[in-house]
RNA sequence: GGUCCGAUAGCUCAGUCGGUAGAGCAAAUGGCUUUUAACCAUUGGGUCGAAGGUUCGAGUCCUUCUCGGAUCACCA
């Protein structure tokens, strides 16, 4: 090929749509998808439209080539499909990854472009000569005029023809894309390519997950903006992992000779930003936290942060509604309604529910008809709950009786490895005969229990109750939660950045909003009280040397930046990909992340190269 | 980390009881001047994820490992 047309990168190719002599769609516009968005309502007028497999008569055909000829179009593109060669002429179509738009070409009326020269070649057979050895996905660039076809597609005929890339590798199947998921991930390019390239598909494509996700986020950008908030950057990699209880990446800096962390979060940051006068300031960008991962888990994924002074959670929660209502629109192209697998999830209406009040409305009455409301008030009666509400457990040869809350039972099969692990309090209450287990004598041996420990004065601090609310909430509530609804009065022992309720010293004024048993935000009052801060950080540094490793880290400078003064402000953290993954009906957050972490591919060659298969493995 | 499922041609997938490795698409060659999942004919393409074992014989049975998926546990 190189004979013929020289080089075969070549680096530039002119786009652009002509009529009579002049520039009417200039080379930056004329993309594929824009020549046809351009000519499709020409060939409309004249064409009525069509059945399935119905053809334009003549006279409508001829009426649309008589205008449509007068544009003489260049487009390039990739060949979505193989060309289909008929003896002397061809059909193929070419995409800008977004549209598609068939060329004819006809082996007396083309020509080929050499490529070192930009001439046309002479040779009449040239191009026809170029066009047999093209394969499906690489790219040229043609020149001829609009025409309709028989068939009635709108299409390019073409007199001069342009290699101008080559796909070495072949395309994936053009019917059925890449369906493996691993490879989906690991070869995101070729299931982009696929996805744009495939003609049939159900739901979005790989690429409209992504254009969606990209429209959500520039909907919440302009949303952000016009209410006046300026964005803003602030570390990625931090001498402090605080602003949330989570695992960090340790990293180390050579010319300082510091420890850093990436950062769990950018809370504390923006916060003194808050300090320093930016009244509204966000913040639209990634967090890494080094823990397991799963189909709601990426070492890192993308945080919006945002806070406004003089506001309260009240005015958070309905501004992040009005926001999020928005920016969904503008992701779907207009709708409030998704679905998202058998469930229809509408964002026209976010409920409000105290944590309290939810579990109270959720918990199973007509098995447990025992059940009383003031019970979320006593110590003793909140620990036999929230030991009640975990699923409990009894022995099989083979594995484990998982009996829910609900009076349902799963069966996990398990080794007696794993058997082993799974603590000895699950069983205290239960014996190896599940079947014969009845709710009410579950909640009674575990209320008898806790009455024990109560009584031998092993008391939990208030620290430990409210963890064990939140547990009962999460057993018994979240899952259920599947329309957007914000969960309000957390328990302040765990909110240690949250402002406590002024009618409540026992409660923060915070909320997580809930869409399909997700969360997908978390929102407080911000504490703006240095004393206050510091006495929560000071709570959470007790329970880190108790041994619980997500306490939050203590962050001086924070504290002394509070003491210079921050207005009352509202924050909340929105979890992008959660909302992508509920906007494209995606059950995993790798299919909303372009390039998810992967084990890395074993490198086989390596691998026959070097160890002896004999060598035991490591972890 | 546990459990279950999967890995066969570039892609999508069959492969029965353990007995010669298969199809469609893609690729190559030839034919065909309005096709559109084009069509017709011919051809090439495989260390069946890796290693070991059982067997006269393994894609298939067993063990270990790798990667992935689902799920549970952990975790915001």
């Amino acid at each position: 090929m190189r004979d013929l047309i020289g080089d075969v990168y070549p680096n530039k190719y002119r786009r652009e749509v002509i009529q009579d002599g002049q520039t009417i769609i200039p080379d930056q516009q004329a993309t594929i998808t824009n020549v046809t968005r351009f000519a499709r309502p020409i060939k409309d007028k004249h064409i009525s439209e069509l059945l399935e497999g119905e053809k334009p008569s003549d006279e409508q055909r001829n009426a649309a080539n008589a205008e449509l000829n007068g544009y003489r179009v260049r487009v390039a593109g990739r060949l979505a499909v193989p060309p289909r060669v008929m003896g002397k002429a061809a059909f193929v179509h070419l995409s800008d990854g977004i549209e598609r738009l068939q060329i004819y070409v006809r082996k007396q009326d083309a020509k080929a472009v050499n490529n070192d020269t930009g001439e046309t070649i002479d040779d009449e057979g040239a191009a026809w000569e170029i066009f047999g050895l093209l394969d499906h996905g690489d790219f040229i660039g043609v020149e001829g005029f609009l025409f309709v076809t028989k068939t009635g597609e709108l299409s390019v005929h073409v007199e001069t023809i342009q290699f101008l890339s080559k796909a070495r590798f072949p395309m994936p199947d053009k019917m059925h894309g890449i369906s493996d998921p691993e490879l989906q991930r690991r070869y995101r390019y070729a299931d982009l390519i696929a996805s744009s390239l495939q003609v049939e598909h159900e739901g979005l494509t790989t690429r409209q997950v992504f254009e969606r996700r990209a429209k959500l986020i520039s909907g919440m950008r302009r949303f952000l903006d016009d209410a006046g908030f300026i964005e803003v950057e602030t570390p990625m990699l931090t001498p402090k992992a605080t602003g949330a209880a989570a695992k960090p990446f340790k990293t180390h800096h050579n010319a300082l000779d510091i420890d850093l962390y990436a950062r769990i979060a950018p809370e504390l940051y923006l916060k003194r930003l808050t300090v320093g006068g930016f009244e509204k300031v966000y913040e639209l960008n990634r967090n890494f936290r080094n823990e397991g991962l799963s189909q709601k888990h990426n070492p890192e994924f993308t945080m919006l942060e945002f806070y406004c002074a003089y506001m309260d959670v009240n005015g958070m929660m309905d501004f992040a509604e009005a926001m999020i209502k928005e920016s969904v629109q503008k992701a779907t192209g207009g709708s409030l309604q998704v679905k998202y697998g058998e469930n229809e999830i509408d964002f026209s209406n976010f409920g409000r529910i105290s944590m309290k009040e939810a579990i109270v409305n959720n918990f199973p009455i007509d098995r447990m008809k025992l059940f009383k409301p003031e019970w979320l008030e006593d110590e003793l009666h909140i620990m036999a709950l929230a030991m009640f509400s975990d699923p409990q457990f009894a022995y099989a040869n083979d594995g484990l009786h998982k009996l829910n809350i609900d009076g349902t039972r799963e069966f996990l099969p398990m080794s007696e490895k794993e058997l082993s692990k799974i603590p000895k309090i699950m069983f205290d209450s239960l014996s190896s005969e599940p079947n014969f287990f009845e709710l009410e004598e579950l909640w009674n041996n575990s209320f008898n229990l806790q009455k024990e420990r109560y009584n031998n004065g092993s008391r939990q601090p208030q620290v430990g109750i409210d963890n064990q609310i939140e547990k009962i909430f999460e057993n018994i509530v979240e899952k259920k939660l599947i329309q957007p609804t914000f969960i309000i009065d957390y328990p302040k022992s765990i909110s240690p950045l949250s402002k406590a309720s002024p009618e409540n010293p026992n409660i923060a004024e915070r909320f997580e909003l809930f869409i399909n048993g997700m969360e997908c935000a978390n929102g407080f009052s911000e504490l703006n009280d240095p004393q206050e801060q510091y006495e929560r950080f000071a709570d959470q540094m007790w329970s880190r040397e108790a041994g619980d490793e997500e306490a939050m880290v203590l962050d001086e400078d924070y504290i002394r930046a509070l003491a210079y003064g921050m207005p009352p402000a509202a924050g909340i953290g929105i979890g992008i990909d959660r909302l992508v993954m509920l906007l494209t009906n995606r059950h995993s957050i790798r299919d909303v992340i372009l390039f998810p972490h992967m084990r890395p591919e074993k490198n086989k060659n390596a691998e026959k190269t070097e160890d002896a298969p004999e060598n035991q493995t490591t972890t």
